[in-house]
DNA sequence: TGGCCACTTTGATCCAGGTCAAAGGCATCA
DNA sequence: TGATGCCTTTGACCTGGATCAAAGTGGCCA
């Protein structure tokens, strides 16, 4: 539908029933939450399953759904008249979906891989909001993250380089594939890349054909190493992280949240 | 400091007192709050001025205090090692600025006109916020704004044109001028420009001679006259609209949130 | 009133990244 | 195992906006 899926991608195989044993239990919007509320959440949670390429959310949608990532990669893209496009979020399990307290949605949330959604209507979630101070709280933290990463996000697009916006997407996935594992950002680290060339290239503003020029530079310098093109082994992290110039010293969220 | 400040603003000669009394109380983080939780904040508020082009957070900073802008305006911009400059955020009075819950600032906040905060202690302020539910309210539906404000300003960076990005620009300030005076977006309508051709460049993620260039090329095509370069006359809406392709249908915010 | 200084405009040239076109790779399926 | 189709890479060329340089413009102060 919109050109940035992977082909395919496994089965999940993942049915949560109860949100104590919930993969995203600490971290997602309800992690604040106390058990009698969970209670409550777990009420009114409904499951879905969407595949790679299907639309979440449209622009202009009036949603009357909203909720968490529990499994899979989903975009945020908008769209010029003509066609041009530029993903505006990358959201990964336990990230938050929707905008409460305005239905119409501004951008459209596509599957990138199979993902699965825990899912709430947005009436009955605007009341518990409303009610539950942990949930606000939480979603108001998040919140906060994700506007911190889109400000990152704006200094890539407004002011890097090709060769520099590539290296600070790597980097972005190189801290994620190392939380993820638990090790430490260090050379030969492997990273997967969840996104076709396409969704790199509207990630970061570029046209397809610039990504790939600018993967075959840092291959040609010794900065990486392709594994087919769904993973990079970052052979020289420290000059990828003087061309990121990323002034990420811990002290806050990558671009993602 | 920083060069995107304008030479001198007038007096705002305003210093409220009491909250009741404030201009912005209707749009601020304390809108929702009630008499008893105004009593509060009213005790722990304290004032502030800053001129133009004083720093009000630096980045990496360790900020001890964070509240509301009361009049003026404040660039919110971060800086590559090399010195080019991205603004992230462009804040208006009533409009937050401060990072509850994380002390370190991931971004300058610059005073552009002479600026007149409303500050409060970052612990006590986080304090309120945790025991005053209208408060947390206010501030993660002005932050869920913002970030679709940002994600607006994300697709301007990374797919418009050097002359797409002038008239977005032109139109947000419009869309403000207009809201300001209570009228309509019309031909003839008169737009104050407070900052200055470098502060513009910077958010439109250009250079400062492009800006120029592009004023020039808007006024050639009657589509702007311009008064001074603190002003801009609005010659043709309909078609500066087309430029900006802001999907603009009233339905969400513009860019500044 | 004139000189200074900061901001802005304009001109000439350059180059990073876009565009257009064609040729790999690689998985799927008959 | 060969055909199909999608994704990716590579090449040749072009152009929008950056860079470098110089000439306006206007406010402020002596």
């Amino acid at each position: 539908m919109t050109g940035i899926v992977q082909k395919s991608t496994p089965d999940l195989g993942y049915k949560p029933n109860c949100c104590s044993d919930c993969a995203i239990r600490h971290r997602a919007v309800c992690s604040y939450s106390t058990p009698a509320e969970l209670a409550v959440l777990e009420e009114t949670k409904f499951y879905q399953t969407f595949e790679p390429g299907q639309d979440i959310v449209s622009e202009g949608d009036n949603t009357k759904t909203l909720g968490s990532i529990i499994d899979g990669v989903v975009a945020l893209q908008k769209t010029l008249e003509d066609g041009r496009r530029q993903m505006v979020g990358l959201l990964f399990p336990s990230d938050f979906i929707g905008r409460p307290l305005r239905p119409i949605a501004p951008y459209d949330a596509v599957a990138v891989t199979r993902v699965q959604m825990c899912l709430f209507h947005r009436t009955k979630f605007e009341k518990m909001l409303a009610h539950n101070g942990n949930l606000e709280r939480r979603l108001l933290e998040m919140t906060l993250d994700e506007l911190d990463a889109a400000r990152e996000w704006m200094l890539l697009l407004g002011r890097k380089t090709a060769a520099e916006k590539l290296a600070s997407f790597l980097m972005i996935l190189a801290r994620r594939a190392s939380a993820l594992e638990n090790v430490s950002v260090a050379n030969g680290l492997e990273v997967p890349i969840p996104l076709t060339r396409e969704a790199i290239a509207e990630f970061l503003g570029l046209t397809i054909e610039t990504v790939s020029r600018q993967f075959t530079g840092l291959r040609k310098k010794g900065l990486i190493e392709l594994s087919g093109n769904r993973a990079a082994k970052l052979t020289d992290i420290a000059a990828l992280r003087i061309l990121a110039d990323t002034d990420q010293d811990g002290t806050y969220q990558d671009m993602t949240a």
